[in-house]
RNA sequence: CGGGGUGUAGCUCAGUAUGGUUAGAGUACCUGGUUUGGGACCAGGGGGCCGAAGGUUCGAGUCCUUUCACCCCGACCA
């Protein structure tokens, strides 16, 4: 491609308000462009970066047997009314009625439309295992699309879906996409971690999320210093506690604790470790059809994760709770205790199973019990595991440590289980003749997202950095001035020659100076520029390498073989 | 969905408190010339229904009402 004839509109300035360096790099670079809140139009650089990364995705997932097709994007409301999803998804489904009033709704992902389509059709067990993809835009009505390409309402998403006949062949097949999600994420020279997620209210036996390792990413995920152990933190265990402090020694006794609401107050007043302390975090539940107040208890040292604390609760979400509405119910505020606690539904943490010596509220105001053994509501207590690891905390799995890092997450799979398959009916005939629900796994991988998601990655203060693999040029050939014949002529010369050889060449054949175009090819990021100027009446070219911004002088003859060498 | 903010040239923004020439700058774009190794310079030029609709006024980018869009913080996010 001629830069001359290029459409590739670059500018100086960032849209005002860009903060991330991927929605000012590609929008800067002439990659992107808003079109209205959360929707972008891919201009050439982009489209030809987005290919690139669907053909290797293409290429893994066909390595793994799985077989692309394409869904409509438009799919009839009726569908995700039984499966009951359109209440679950409720304004981020984008819903319209055509010309006979019927009403449809722009896919947001593409569980049922997948299922309707192996219903009926995949009717035998000797058909399974099937693992069907597609790569495809996807609609969700977010109520606050930002952060350009990593977060918009409309994206390309790789959405696979498998069906089985047993747990044990779904497990397979999760860890063969396991597998394969890290083969396209090295393969795109990104730094990543498999975490633990989260399976959320969907139920599901289990979900492992891709994170590219980036201090701007939206989630922050727990990782161990020595092994592989990683999990988001809404899904992070720790493992025993290393190092436990002293216990204080007293009798189980009521003590008078004036104004002594907080964990703070409390451990000074006694002089304890807060590791002895019983801390209530109250919360609102909100289920289907009615809320409700529950308790949650965790050692005063630890924090209330409140994605495990839903889930405890089997709710669908949570919310604070104000003193009065404890106080309505009989509830002392800051003196809340786990004995004899008859007044709210209450959730205790496994850190607090059987602890002993602790100091906890004596559900009257200005009075705490010391020295409470917990062992005496073992068996009575509902006990999970609702406290948000620390950093420092030890790894469930080895003798390591976690700390925290911030991810984006670019790929989420799901052992989904027969939820859908039971929804819409999708069954098959079991070896016995007996029908079956299929058992599902559901495999996303955000194709806009890992373009951002590279840049993140992979930039500096002077723009985008693309990957081998990811760059929509591999070589950029800058003629310092068009308007010297030899230089002209020597750009020319190797611009036919790398063409002739398939290689992705791009030649600046533009009326700028030097500075200009320098400039421009380090915003849009091509691997390597190869300059053309004024060494070469010395017999010299330089090749400019966009990672190191180092410049090498290379003889003009040798030119095309050294640039056939380096890519 | 709650709270806040902004809409003026392709882009980044002045101008609006106190209404009053022909609505500005930088950048980008077009022409000509000079320049040619780190976003050059000179000269000339094109480009605006001041988000939209109503209203007040002799007169509205500026004041009032309504509305739409976009952005930020939070909640939400298979």
């Amino acid at each position: 491609m001629r830069r001359s004839k290029a459409f590739i509109p670059t500018s100086k300035e960032a849209p005002s308000d860009a903060s991330l360096a991927s929605h000012i790099f590609l929008a800067r670079a002439g990659f992107i462009s808003q079109s209205a809140a959360g929707l972008y139009n891919y201009m050439p650089l982009a489209k030809r970066v987005i290919k690139k990364i669907e053909a290797i995705v293409n290429e893994e997932m066909t390595k793994v047997g799985a077989q692309e097709v394409e869904l409509s994007f438009v799919t009839p409301a009726e569908l995700w009314q039984k499966s009951g999803r359109i209440e679950k998804f409720g304004k981020e489904l984008l819903r319209f009625h055509d010309r006979k009033d019927n009403m449809f709704v722009l896919g947001p992902t593409h569980e049922e439309m997948m299922v309707e389509l192996i219903r009926n059709r995949v009717t035998s067990y000797k058909n399974l295992p099937l693992n069907l993809y597609q790569i495809k835009t996807k609609f969700r009505d977010e109520a606050r699309p930002r952060f350009g390409l990593m977060r918009g309402r409309e994206f390309i998403m790789k959405d696979g879906y498998s069906f089985h006949s047993s747990q044990e062949d779904l497990d397979r097949e999760f860890d063969l996409m396991e597998a394969a999600y890290k083969r396209i994420l090295s393969r795109l020279g990104l730094d990543y971690r498999v975490v633990e997620a989260d399976s959320g209210a969907i139920g599901g036996s289990g979900s492992k999320e891709l994170m590219v390792i980036a201090d701007s990413g939206e989630d922050t995920i727990a990782v161990c210093s020595s092994c592989e152990y990683g999990a988001n933190i809404e899904a992070a265990i720790s493992g025993e506690k290393k190092v436990i402090p002293d216990a204080p020694q007293a009798e189980f006794n009521k003590f008078q604790t004036p104004d002594i609401k907080s964990i703070d107050d409390l451990a000074a007043f006694f002089k304890i470790d807060p590791y002895y302390t019983v801390k209530c975090v109250a919360k609102k539940l909100i289920y289907e059809t009615e809320s409700e107040v529950v308790l949650f208890f965790l050692r005063g040292c630890d924090n209330l994760q409140e994605v495990k604390a839903v889930n405890a609760a089997d709710a669908l979400e949570i919310e604070d709770v104000s003193e009065e509405e404890l106080k309505a119910l009989g509830l002392v505020p800051g003196f809340i205790g786990i004995l004899d606690q008859d007044k709210a539904k209450h959730v205790i943490d496994l850190n607090l199973k059987d602890a002993k010596h602790m100091v906890c509220g004596a559900n009257e105001l200005d009075y705490h019990y010391v020295g409470a053994d917990l062992s005496v509501i073992s068996d009575v207590a509902y006990f999970a595991d609702i406290s948000e690891v620390n950093a420092g905390d030890s790894c469930p799995h080895c003798d390591g440590e976690l700390s925290f890092t911030k991810g984006i997450e670019v790929g989420h799979i799901f052992k989904l289980g027969t939820t859908y398959s039971k929804a819409l009916k999708a069954e098959y005939l079991d070896e016995n003749g007996k029908a079956q629900p299929f058992m599902m796994g559901t495999y996303g991988m955000g194709i806009s997202r890992l373009v951002a998601s590279v840049i993140e990655q992979h930039h500096d203060e002077n723009g985008c950095i693309w990957t081998k693999a990811t760059a929509p040029y591999m070589v950029n050939i800058m003629v310092s001035n068009i308007k010297d014949e030899a230089q002209m002529a020597a750009g020319e010369k190797l611009y036919k020659e790398l063409q002739d050889q398939n290689v992705e060449v791009m030649l600046d054949d533009r009326k700028e100076r030097f500075g200009f175009k320098m400039k421009d090819a380090e915003l849009i990021g091509f691997p390597y520029t190869v300059i053309i100027g004024k060494e070469l009446v010395n017999g010299n070219v330089q090749v400019y390498e966009r990672t190191t911004t180092e410049k090498t002088a290379v003889s003009a003859d040798e030119i095309f073989s050294y640039v056939m060498d380096i890519i």
